[in-house]
DNA sequence: TAGTCTGTTAGACA
DNA sequence: CTGTCTAACAGACT
């Protein structure tokens, strides 16, 4: 549930699932996942009222009544979900409100969770770049460095907050530019139409996989929503060449080698 | 079986 | 000091 769009959609649910609520059972199924937090800590934390669901990046974090806040981060493949019970799969921790259970699950155990007293101090989130919201062309073009490519830069979290290797091949085919490009080559009209693709690919991403509970909920839904992550050898929707895939970064970029260039 | 995967970070290297 | 690459983290899937 990794980039900014699938965090953003977590926070929302935890609005309407947690917010103004109290956790009335904590259950800490694997203590590995916390970050210099003790168990009976969090799972006491938790009993408070949750008083707003936030997000910063891709780190999601929810502040509680008596001032600490718990911060959440998926890495690849965590998430939270409302569930029937305290155990469904892959679940790390899990916690009820009322007659539901949210439950933080995550099969490759890479996220983490972490109780912190103040999040204004909370070091990750110092560190991080602005967020891409309100952005315009020039500040994009005091933050990205010259001499990187767009890719990593764009990945970088103390540069922009919240993108990561989906955004990169989604925003790039939009901006019609090669995957090795340096921030350096792009041209102006490139640089004034950076912010607009950066933020309709994040908000059309919110809207295809937003969904109500249920939805969101369903397993199998292995749909792709974007149009060239992932697409390797399907038709580029803009000029119909085959979209290709390539390591840059070292991570998988794809996009199309005709109108790319 | 070997390669791949939405993220982050430490260390090597140029 | 900059920027990039690799490995590691840990497991599921193809």
């Amino acid at each position: 549930m990794p980039e900014l769009p699938e965090v953003e959609i977590v926070r929302r649910n935890l609005e309407r699932w947690w917010q103004g609520e109290a956790a009335d059972e904590v259950w800490v199924l694997d203590p590995k996942l916390l970050r210099d937090t003790d168990p009976d800590a969090l799972a006491q934390a938790l009993r408070h009222r949750c008083e707003t669901a936030g997000r910063r990046g891709k780190y999601l974090f929810c502040e509680l009544a008596g001032g600490r806040a718990v911060v959440f981060h998926f890495r690849m493949t965590g998430k939270i979900i409302c569930a029937d019970g305290p155990e469904p799969d892959y679940a790390r921790l899990s916690w009820r409100v009322g007659d539901a259970w949210l439950a933080f699950t995550d099969p490759r155990r890479l996220g983490h969770v972490e109780l912190v007293d103040a999040l204004a101090d909370y070091t990750p989130i110092q560190k991080m770049g602005p967020e891409p919201e309100g952005l315009d062309a020039d500040d994009l073009r005091e933050l990205l460095p010259e001499r990187r490519m767009l890719k990593t830069a764009l990945m970088d979290q103390e540069v922009i907050a919240g993108l990561g290797n989906i955004a990169a091949s989604e925003v790039m085919w939009r901006l019609k530019v090669a995957p090795r490009a340096k921030v350096g080559e792009l041209s102006d009209a490139q640089f004034d139409a950076l912010p607009e693709a950066i933020m309709g690919w994040v908000e059309d991403t919110i809207a295809a996989e937003s969904g109500d509970e249920v939805e969101y909920l369903a397993l199998g839904r292995d749909d792709n929503p974007f149009t060239v992550y992932k697409r390797d050898g399907e038709p580029c929707p803009r000029c119909g060449t085959a979209i290709d895939k390539a390591k840059v970064g070292g991570r998988t970029s794809w996009y199309c080698p005709s109108c790319q260039s």
